[in-house]
DNA sequence: GAATATAGTTGCACATTGCCACTATTTGTG
DNA sequence: CACAAATAGTGGCAATGTGCAACTATATTC
């Protein structure tokens, strides 16, 4: 029988504000680091939960009180050092959600974090950097957005996530051969000038080139 | 207190044998599933592993007797159901040896696989389909291949991975391009017609665009 | 020394991308 | 009611990148 190992999921949970990326994150309530900032998560339930994915939905719901449009698996952190407890492994995950939804949420800047807890702040980095690679080639940035949204908009997320100007012939040229947006017919959004067109994206709009 | 998990490391090691990807099996000493074929994986062991790639590193030397020149994480694949002992968490690892250094293993075509023991089916795919994506924009089928190897050997490499014929001409001015190669100086590998430049990996060569 | 087999390079047609100018549709203003 | 202003959306072309094939280079064999 081996030892006892802790096993936990923590949930790195970005959304775009202020023109950044930007991670919700808890004072812990208890000890360990009780008092510190530190990422939403928790055990893994074994007797509620079907897998880790579900412990992660859970945590968000418990905690935060959202279900999350985009949830992946980021990895798997681990070791003896990481928590005071013991032996420990927290599965990350990586979830998006837009802003607009959790007003009561404290959001910091992903790349400018106060401490952290644990080796949270690792996690956060390494999602920010997946979130970041995959935008290039994926449609990861329509979860930053509400379900439907103008390629205008969707273009300065892109741009606000990759960090870069982007132009706009080029970046719509590519969304057409991507292919994972679709037209809203007949609806548009009007500002106080020419309305534009809405979009949403299609299923299966998240290529995983990992796993 | 949360509920017991199982927490074990398993490893899809993979080699490139009769121009295919192929998976090392092993028949399961005991229970469960005795005698069935399934990865090498074992629990992790709280007092002697630092982490679990450490833990990862430990089952393949203990039993396939080898270090490999490359590993990483895969994911984790969790549940009540995967394990009949209990809730288990199984964090996947990919390995990549060359072929020679290992003759006493048992490999197997990762694309056609016999019945394996656990969910460890899934876990195959998932590790050949990352290989297979990763390979496209890194270096990592060079660790199929001993240390020192020729453009020719490491084109055939590829194309065998990838499972398309490639141009002489355009790989060449990628790995040009992309810079992980360098030259042997004065290192030539003769065959019966002119002798071919030796090269190898520089360090870092693969980039990891997940985590 | 000519045939042959593999290593390695060069040049060009074609596709893709970045860039900029153009048109289109709305609101606001005299 | 014309026209300026502002944003949406399209089209065209130069520059860059890729696929393809012919070419040169260097070894062995007979």
């Amino acid at each position: 029988m081996p030892a006892q190992v802790i096993v936990t999921v923590d949930v790195v949970l970005l959304t775009l504000k202020d023109e950044r990326l930007q991670v919700a994150l808890m004072k812990r309530p208890q000890d360990p680091f009780k008092g510190e900032l530190a990422l939403p998560g928790g055990y893994v339930h074994a007797e509620d939960d079907a897998d880790v994915a579900a412990a992660a939905y859970r945590v968000l719901r418990d905690k935060m009180k959202l279900r999350p449009p985009y949830l992946e698996q980021l990895g798997s952190f681990s070791g003896a050092r990481r928590d005071p407890r013991g032996w420990s492994i927290s599965v990350c995950h990586l979830a998006l959600v837009t802003p607009d939804v959790i007003a009561d949420t404290h959001w910091f800047p992903a790349d400018k974090l106060p401490r952290l807890a644990f080796d949270h702040a690792s996690l956060v980095a390494a999602a920010a950097t997946r979130v970041r690679n995959k935008s290039s080639y994926s449609a990861l940035p329509a979860y930053l957005l509400p379900e439907t949204f103008t390629l205008s908009e969707l273009q300065t997320i892109y741009s606000q996530v990759l960090g870069e100007a982007l132009e706009k012939s080029s970046f719509r040229r590519k969304l057409r051969d991507l292919d994972f947006l679709e037209e809203i017919p007949g609806a548009f959004k009007g500002g106080k000038q020419r309305p534009a067109q809405l979009y949403r994206l299609k299923g299966m709009a998240v290529f995983d080139r990992t796993i």
